[in-house]
DNA sequence: CACACTTATTCAAATAGTTCAGTAGCCAGA
DNA sequence: TCTGGCTACTGAACTATTTGAATAAGTGTG
């Protein structure tokens, strides 16, 4: 249900292609709304039906042709109308890795080590993306600035959000690694004795 | 199909029912795999079939009769098995809460104070059960000590990302607050102009 | 010029997750 | 005694999400 204002509020940035969405939800709304361009598509395709967004056809050179989709004043008022409401849903997280993390005691450290190195490294990649996104959205302003004087400042909060939680997965990551070095050193030379 | 993980780690911790399960996934693991009642008894069904829990039956007095699930040797292996390989999928936030703050200009800023003010009341309540259930686990050593002591560490570590989650959650709320406030000032004692 | 990759979208099928309701006995408060 | 809530579980229907593939043209690399 909530995908449906999700795409509304991509939509407050612009005009934008299925495509284009597609890449949006890739990055920085994948922060709190993945979606994949399946989904996508067919949402814009009920959106547009219900009168929310209207679709514009761009035949283009060299290009398959692409629909453009823009918020109708009917979506930017139930877009609001949402935004309003109290909040149903409380936050949901799904993280495989948190639940190998759980059972990671009865595996051999060196894989575990393996896996925590691997996110921790994701983890920075994607706060990389996300300062280059903030670093566009300020364009060239302080913070406080910004948050003082801009017309909107929802994206960058959220985005804020998103920087915080991927440095505190990377912050994670180093502390399980210093934990597992020292229990490997507590246990002795001969590594743990426990792996079933 | 990680539900399925989920479950065997939370059978980790020992013997459980159904019923004690759905506590489990609403409080502590309901941190990175929630779950419902039916998703967890369908899942339980389905892996007592597959051989990697056991069921055994325990008629109560005054409470109805319950089926407890441990563990299987199988059970045990497939996990391990499952928190050796490498993580397919990334992590999955999903917050209706952070569509709406993405789409907060153009809603009545008391409207959106409400909003973070109660998700921010939702935040300290979880961290607070979070530190309840951190300190049943610490029973009195410090974390330095239990983390190097410990037979299991995992279900501490992914409790300190839980906390460190729920913290950063309240902090982000009131950063905003403290936002909205400014901006408010700055807008002049009439408010905001721009509603629509 | 073959190969892989990108833009741009659609279809079909499978899997996962949610919602609503129901059964059934016990306990506590008004 | 009625109401609501807790323990403990089950069933059916529904909605949402994921996966794989197909179409179709263009672009860059060796």
């Amino acid at each position: 249900m909530s995908l449906k204002y999700a795409v509304l509020a991509a939509l407050l940035e612009g005009e934008a292609s299925g495509y284009e969405l597609s890449k949006v939800f890739d990055v920085s709304l994948a922060n709190f709304w993945p979606a994949t361009p399946q989904q996508l598509y067919r949402e814009l395709e009920r959106l547009a039906g219900d009168g929310l967004i209207e679709a514009r056809t761009v035949p283009q050179e060299r290009r398959p042709t692409k629909r453009m989709f823009s918020l109708t004043a009917a979506g930017r008022e139930q877009l609001a109308a949402f935004a309003a409401e109290p909040t149903r849903r409380p936050t949901a997280v799904r993280d495989e890795f948190l639940i190998k993390m759980q059972a990671m005691d009865g595996v051999d450290p060196r894989a575990v080590r393996a896996l925590v190195e691997e996110r921790r490294a994701w983890a920075l990649g994607k706060l990389a993306r996300y300062e280059r996104v903030r670093e566009r959205l300020l364009d060239g302003r302080t913070e406080e600035e910004y948050l003082r004087d801009a017309d909107r400042v929802g994206p960058y909060l959220t985005l804020l959000a998103g920087i915080t939680f991927e440095r505190d997965n990377a912050r994670w990551c180093e502390r399980v690694l210093t934990v597992l070095g020292e229990r490997r050193a507590a246990a002795g030379p001969a590594g743990p004795a426990a792996l079933g």
